[in-house]
DNA sequence: AGCACGCCGACT
DNA sequence: GTCGGCGTGCTC
């Protein structure tokens, strides 16, 4: 009960409340809107914290309201549109608002840095003037130099001093003392990223299917959302390439999201030779400082082409046209901790609020993207063959119960993989399972290494000669003698390490290129390895999913899918879609241009009707078939989920907590609300916790968030959730 | 999350 | 006697 003028502000801590501080004393209003950040007393501290709304009054007692100390910025950081999306996701994920403003913010501006940093500037006072022209030649040869350097220019910032004199800086202190210099502060506030490189290329004509795409895309104004399928190489870029084109010649920003791995060189290049315009890169890789410039030239509109990671779904952008998200199927895009947000449905979100057109593009769709075209709220958008003369992969089985392996490989891989290299092509072999093998077995106890704090194997690693857990991280060197009988160990199993030391043996005289994250760790390595493949350099090319998107490989004609069986059987609803994806995403590698490529998938289970549906009617019909099944069973699309997780070190916290907030659930008697379990995680202890879930399944969103912020505002007062880790994770891709 | 307060065990 | 363990409570 407070008159006028109350600052909600957003702190950056996991609380879910605004708190409201009286304004700093001497600010000027236009530094108290939204969007403005303010430093705060809280508790004992003092901290950076958004404001999100202003009020006339507040719910406090006037004595437990505080003064803000001061205001950081003389304009908003985030317009009303930004600041609707944070609120959006704090309320859609359940997550604390500060924590939505700080995924929205980089590191420098949470920290309280100023938005554009503060530059010194030298120049010099009229005694310093005087005594340029004096002479101080002979006596000062290095302060005259200074001096008169200051004079050309009529003053110089010290970065540009740094570049012009190193070691300006011995001079200062004296020159500063004799009253000859000054040093002001100022905001450096010049365009510090340049964005137009060169002249725009024109790109090749387009084709029917192309055409059509785009003119369906362009077709109406304001919110649309686009899923343009397009099967590997039909020519998605292209059209992509006309769209950014004409919202850039609009004047306005557009934004493209790719997955982590997504950021090829070859793309960026691509853009930008088209486009003449060096697309802003935002991604994890870059410096606070680079960062905090890309922020600043999307946010005022200088960079006209944004192209960045999950993350940059929240970059301001002063000019909003456009949003693209290239291979919008992929997982990457869903962030898996703290605020577990997906930049795909987000960039949706976005694009309705900013009322212009997204396009999804993929060649193998989300099924809840599928889902929302058929339902008609996307517009499918379909390019059926590839570009130019390149034809479309062919996918045959190897069935391993009629072809046993060695090593891992059957013969007619073999066989196959020596054809190929015989008639000069270049063959992929992809196996999504890093290091040697993944399991250390003792040929006399049968014993298997496992790790100490989870319910896991250990990875075999023979470069480091270690064991490794690819859960939690944990290290130990391998012991060539049983822990348990002393008897000898052996590795079980294929990693691509193995692998690729097998093929080594069968194709000596290759150049053979492994690539998975341990091979590529070193900075710079990764772009090596891919520069040998693409050159044609390396004959075999072994890896992991890090290799299966968004490369180009112009001479590769087979590809090899050593163990495609995990996915078939996968305990998570999403398994086959996501073998599915994965398949065709790696066989989309193979013959790109004139030669047709073959790919060859080593199954156990060839029998299984997975396969049928994959080898005659593709992506399209299993994604179908997948579709009945969810419908049948009512999981996503047909349903929205939300996983509240629990881990403790003790089991029964982890139970206990979760029975609780199903006690909360079931008192809201929602019964559209379906709550399954809490049951354990299946794989219960990783890195030394205990892990256990609750399920909420509903086919009304509304009333699934109506539960879930009830859920969560008791949970959040009851004093076992301070004792064990616990998370709410709105529509989950990992069930696990 | 931080940070303080508070009440019980083995140390100079 | 006190240094320090982490349980509990609060942050406008």
């Amino acid at each position: 009960m407070t008159e006028c003028c109350i600052l909600r502000v957003a702190v950056n801590a996991p609380l879910s409340q605004l708190f409201d501080y009286r304004p700093p004393p001497d600010a000027s209003p236009d530094a108290l809107r939204p969007g403005c950040r303010v430093s705060v007393p809280f508790g004992r501290r003092r901290e950076c914290a958004m404001i999100v709304e202003l009020g006339d009054s507040s719910e406090l007692p006037a004595t437990k309201l505080k003064f803000a100390h001061a205001a950081l910025d003389d304009e908003p950081l985030l317009n009303d549109a930004d600041l609707w999306l944070v609120r959006f996701v704090s309320d859609y994920y359940q997550h604390p608002i500060g924590e939505a403003v700080a995924a929205a913010l980089p590191a420098l501006l949470r920290q309280g840095k100023p938005l554009y940093p503060v530059v010194e500037h030298i120049s010099l006072t009229n005694e310093g003037a005087n005594a340029a022209a004096g002479e101080l030649t002979t006596k000062a040869p290095r302060q005259a130099a200074f001096l008169h350097r200051l004079r050309e220019r009529g003053g110089l910032t010290g970065a540009a001093l740094d570049d012009a004199m190193p070691g300006w800086k011995r001079l200062r202190k004296n020159l500063l003392a004799k009253g000859w210099i000054r040093i002001a502060e100022m905001q450096d506030t010049a365009g510090d990223i340049a964005c137009r490189t060169a002249t725009p290329q024109h790109g090749p004509a387009l084709n029917a299917d192309q055409s059509a795409a785009l003119q369906a895309i362009s077709n109406g104004a304001g919110f649309t959302v686009s899923l343009l399928d397009g099967v590997t190489g039909s020519g998605k870029t292209e059209v992509y390439l006309r769209l950014i084109d004409d919202a850039i010649r609009q004047g306005r920003q557009v934004l493209v999201l790719v997955p982590e791995i997504g950021l090829t060189p070859q793309f960026v290049a691509r853009l930008e030779l088209r486009l003449g315009i060096a697309p802003l890169l935002m991604h994890s890789g870059l410096g606070d400082n680079v960062r905090l410039a890309a922020w600043r030239a999307a946010r005022d509109g200088s960079a006209p082409l944004i192209l960045g990671t999950r993350s940059a779904v929240f970059v301001p952008l002063r000019n909003p046209g456009l949003i693209i998200v290239d291979e919008e199927h992929d997982s990457s895009f869903k962030q898996q901790e703290g605020l577990r947000y997906s930049a795909r449905d987000l960039a949706v979100a976005r694009g309705k609020k900013l009322d212009m057109p997204v396009v999804l593009g993929s060649a193998t769709p989300s099924l809840e993207s599928l889902q929302r075209c058929s339902e008609g709220h996307y517009r499918r958008v379909v390019l059926p063959v590839r570009a130019g003369k390149a034809v479309p992969p062919l996918l045959r089985l190897v069935d391993l119960a009629a072809h046993p392996v060695t090593d891992g490989l059957s013969a007619p891989i073999l066989a196959a993989m020596k054809r190929n290299l015989a008639d000069g092509g270049q063959v992929l072999v992809f196996l999504n399972r890093r290091g040697f093998a993944p399991t250390l077995i003792c040929q006399g106890c049968g014993a298997i290494a496992e790790c100490g704090r989870c319910d896991a194997r250990m990875t075999v690693h023979a470069g480091s000669n270690r064991l490794q857990c690819h859960h939690c991280g944990a290290v130990r060197a391998l012991d060539p003698k049983c822990g348990e009988c002393g008897g000898a160990v052996v590795p079980l199993g294929q990693g691509t390490e193995r692998l690729e030391e097998t093929l080594n043996a069968h194709f000596g005289d290759c150049r053979i290129v492994r690539i998975d994250s341990d091979s590529t760790r070193m900075k710079g390595s990764m772009d090596k390895a891919l520069a040998l493949a693409t050159a044609g350099e390396s004959q075999i090319l072994v890896g992991t999913q890090m290799l299966s998107k968004g490369h180009h490989f112009p001479n590769l004609t087979l590809v090899v899918v050593i163990n495609a069986d995990q996915g078939l059987f996968s305990t998570d609803f999403r398994g086959t879609e996501r073998l599915a994806q994965s398949l065709i995403q790696v066989a989309g590698r193979a013959g790109r241009e004139q030669r047709q490529g073959e790919v060859i998938i080593q199954t156990a289970f060839a029998a299984h009707p997975f396969w049928a549906e994959l080898l005659r009617g593709g992506y399209e019909r299993v994604a179908r078939a997948a579709l009945e099944e969810r419908e049948l069973c009512a999981w996503p699309p047909f349903s929205r989920l939300a996983l509240l997780r629990a881990a403790a070190a003790a089991k029964v916290d982890a139970h206990r907590f979760l029975d609780s907030a199903r006690r909360i659930a079931v008192a809201l008697h929602a019964d559209e609300v379906r709550i399954l379990g809490p049951v354990s995680a299946p794989m219960e202890r990783r890195a030394g916790r205990y892990r256990a879930q609750l399920l909420f399944q509903s086919r009304d969103r509304q009333l699934l968030h109506q539960v879930l912020h009830s859920v969560r505002s008791k949970l959040e007062r009851d004093p076992l959730s301070r004792r064990i880790r616990w998370s709410i994770d709105v529509d989950p891709i990992e069930l696990f």
